[in-house]
DNA sequence: TCCATAGCAGACTAATCGGTCTGTTTCAAG
DNA sequence: CTTGAAACAGACCGATTAGTCTGCTATGGA
């Protein structure tokens, strides 16, 4: 096999991902995108068969490593506790923590791509909607187990809670962007956790 | 004066929200926009200097909408009752009913230019960042209200707290364009009123 | 009545867009 | 050492982009 392409492929998505986040999918050209990773049109197509295998390749990137993450974070949450209740805090610490450290250009590419959701193919949403549906799906069977063991405060439905995290994590980061305040996405986790403590925490 | 030309501005404004909310504002040209309000681009340049401008007069457009719903929503709560928390709670419930109302194409105008931000001009987003700045100070001033006659439940900082409602408004707006369900934001402003109810609610 | 002007139509342009094509370089297998 | 294919470089192309320009049309004031 001649030389190796893969650090090239990766800084060509390096480089979307930045731009996608500051200026949006279509805002961002190929041009743009190959000056600011150092190659060219013949490197970027030899790579992407077309912008739209950008995308989809990003967002495939986007999701495993976000499912990496998920991962990472329930495990350091089971590890630290055997009790379901500090667990489900524990996971958003967790998440709050990862914010705080990357709070520079704070964003996500699903948000990103789904105020473009008339460009982009059916494949490459779709990849988003799974992503969504595993975080729910993991944060609602945890939900589960805390409801077995701490009955709720007052009665809730346990889906749109396993969605309200994601929902503040993804929120908080408009009015961060808006506002230029970069510690607001914690501050806006923070008080979910806050609200799960109140719900399920006896006392 | 000649023939009135604004429902003609009026037509091109409505084309462009709507197709900005499905394509972004990079994503939507100005072709697009006149052939979907009907008109052509002498008509389109004769309302607006720059596709820039039309941005800043969308995004003036729509602040001034959302500010009369604000204003709307605050009055009627402050109608029904006389007490602040039911104030607080009666003013969300009024979101959401606004929400589940315009069910259709949900989405939100700051959000999309948000995240495409490199491309507004500093004017444009300094609007956004206003529009946020006065939900949060009225909201916040509620709060204010609330805690002189019901101390929270747990110490909780305000100016976050009043962020929180627009929060899980805008990022309910991203989960549900993802997993096509039209009814998840409002279930998720429902959580934060049960939110409001376990903080400050005696008994 | 007529005419000045706002409102609008649509051909046109320079620049930029995504994408193609040809050629060159690198490197591992034979 | 040759060779063949992957990894690029960069000129090039048609289509689309935002924006211009010229001219027609409608209408209220003189």
């Amino acid at each position: 096999m001649p030389r190796d392409g893969t650090a090239t492929r990766t800084r060509i998505l390096d480089a979307t991902e930045e731009l996608v986040l500051e200026q949006g999918f279509a805002g961002t050209s190929v041009d743009a995108v190959i000056a600011s990773a150092g190659t060219t049109k013949g490197g970027f197509f030899h790579h992407f068969d077309s912008k739209q295998e950008l995308a989809r390749a990003l967002v495939e990137r986007y999701v495993a490593a976000d499912m990496e993450l998920s991962d990472e974070l329930f495990a350091r949450a089971e590890q630290l506790s055997s009790d379901p209740l500090e667990q489900l805090l524990e996971l958003f610490a967790g998440l709050q923590a990862e914010i705080e450290r990357a709070s520079s250009n704070p964003g996500c590419l699903y948000a990103s791509i789904m105020y473009e959701r008339g460009l982009v193919d059916e494949t490459t949403r779709g990849l988003i909607a799974e992503a969504f549906r595993a975080w729910r799906t993991r944060t609602r069977a945890k939900l589960d187990e805390v409801v077995e063991r701490y009955p709720p405060r007052v009665p809730v439905d346990l889906d749109s809670l396993a969605d309200q995290g994601l929902a503040v994590y993804e929120g908080a980061f408009v009015l961060s962007r808006a506002l230029s305040e970069p510690k607001l996405p914690g501050a806006q986790l923070r008080h979910f956790r806050t609200y799960l403590e109140l719900l399920f925490r006896p006392g």
